[in-house]
RNA sequence: UCCGGCGUAGCUCAGUCGGCAGAGCAGGUGGCUGUUAACCACCGUGUCGCAGGUUCGAGUCCUGCCGCCGGAGCCA
């Protein structure tokens, strides 16, 4: 294979003459001119077609181009001031790859319900390249920093026997012949794990049937979700923060430009570094009192009460010790106080809400089956689970990190739907 | 499930008091040697979401339904 000349790098080809190989963004022509904005999955380039430089025939077919046409452009590396690259192709020869039926995504304003049924067309557009290139960031910048600190990836079935937590609403599955559903949650699973591994962490997608129609959720969306044997709540706490600033500050060091592109306020973002304020969930209804919102004890905040919470604080904030009524069964009660629980959730600032939950475990088999029978769940599916209490249990702990949040709050998106290639929703399966 | 909003050309939208359905973009043809969502001239495009109703006459008013968008609940 010829080596391949990306737009991203083109300085380094200042003087030479290459060939290029994308699609047409855009054209612009003036007699004996066509500028051409060619495309090639790493940027954006213009390549000038001078009447006077190419074979007839192929300054007729630059001027009748389609938008998105594939062209495959040799020329030479130019300076230009003009440019915005500081650089553009003085065309010497055009191959047409394939002349583009008229293309729907113009180069004007469109809604997002039809851009969303041409997703496959609109991944091509400059934002949602900008936006999925920083998720490809995130993604890597979790396993980057589990692989890195001696954790082992131990992924989760997809297809799972029960309902993990019981709460939320699964979608079901026919298992050759048996009810099978897909995962809320790798949870479970790498609680095992982390008896056998010590620290191990799972990456996958998650589902979730609930009739959500917000800003903040999706039918099927990923999840990290790092769990660590011999850790406290405190430690999951400060792993949470560590990970957290990890990851901000890796997509602070690769993608400023593009940060800026998206218009998202860096400064803001600078600001996550630990450590994060923390507060139990008392002192956030007191908090929430303060701030004119009166909270009843004991349920569980809404997403108005969380962006009250989160925009008390310049960098995200942990809020810890919930009422244990409003959490999952597997969650571990304070020795403390049994009214509340060793759990904890992190909150976003700037209103993207709760990007992580999680917390410590219950660890003893006898309580645990209490809990379950107390939230109404059979006890049977969850015999290996309870295995896991009858074989060296000890204190242990994790949480689970939503991407789709992560990257909306990252890249100041209103919508998580683009932060995802192909979002799932209530009302969108295609494309 | 509940509350609110919107459905008119391929797309984004306008359409006044109920009186011939219209702009921009995209597409086509032509023009221009430096364009930046280029520009200029000309050309084509309709189940006005669907079904009823009122009226001489409905895109416009009324009723029902459908679809989508936003929010709530639930959650990451």
């Amino acid at each position: 294979m010829l080596e391949r000349v990306d737009i991203r790098t083109i300085a380094s080809s200042y003087g030479e003459t290459v060939t290029l190989q994308g699609w047409l963004y855009n054209k612009r022509s003036s007699g004996k001119l066509h500028f051409l904005q060619l495309r090639d999955g790493t940027g954006v380039i213009q390549c000038v077609v001078f009447k006077g430089d190419v074979e007839e025939d192929v300054f007729e077919a630059a001027g009748h181009l389609t938008q998105e046409s594939a062209i495959r452009v040799t020329g030479e590396v130019r300076k230009d001031e003009r440019s915005p690259l500081g650089f553009e192709i003085g065309v010497s020869a055009l191959e047409v790859m394939h002349q583009a039926e008229p293309y729907p995504i113009t180069p004007k304003e469109h809604g997002t319900a039809f851009l969303m049924d041409h997703r496959h067309l609109w991944l091509r557009s400059s934002r949602q390249h900008t936006i999925l290139t920083i998720r490809s960031t995130i993604v890597a910048a979790c396993r980057d920093y589990y692989d890195t600190n001696g954790f082992t990836l131990i992924d989760a079935p997809i297809f799972t026997p029960n309902a993990c937590e019981g709460t939320t609403t699964l979608f079901a599955t026919d298992y050759f012949g048996e009810d099978a559903y897909l995962t809320q949650s790798g949870q479970l699973y790498v609680e095992a794990g982390a008896m056998a591994f010590g620290k191990v962490y799972c990456f996958g997608p998650t589902f979730r049937a609930e009739k959500s129609k917000t800003r903040r959720h999706l039918t099927e969306f990923w999840m990290v979700e790092p769990e660590v044997a011999y850790m406290d709540l405190d430690g999951d706490m400060d792993l949470a923060e560590d990970f957290i600033s990890f990851i901000v500050e890796r997509v602070l060091n690769r993608h400023r430009a593009d940060l800026e592109a998206l218009e998202r306020d860096v400064e803001a973002l600078e600001r996550t570094q630990k450590p994060f304020p923390r507060i139990s969930y008392t002192e956030a209804v007191d908090l929430l009192k303060e701030k004119g919102v009166d909270h009843p004890w004991g349920e569980d905040f809404g997403g108005d009460e969380e962006t009250v919470l989160a925009a008390s604080f310049d960098r995200p904030v942990i809020v810890h010790h919930y009422p244990a009524a409003c959490k999952a069964f597997y969650m571990k009660a304070d020795p403390a106080d049994s009214r509340v629980a060793l759990c904890m959730d992190v909150l976003a600032p700037e209103g993207y809400g709760e990007i992580v939950g999680g917390g410590q475990r219950e660890d003893d088999l006898e309580e645990l089956r209490r809990k379950i029978a107390e939230h109404d769940l059979d006890e049977e599916p969850f015999n290996w689970y309870l295995d896991l209490r009858r074989y060296g249990s000890v204190p242990h702990a994790g949480f689970g990190l939503g991407i789709e949040r992560t990257v909306a709050w990252i890249c100041g998106l209103r919508h998580v739907r683009e932060t995802i290639p192909f979002p799932r929703m209530l009302q969108r399966l295609t494309p």
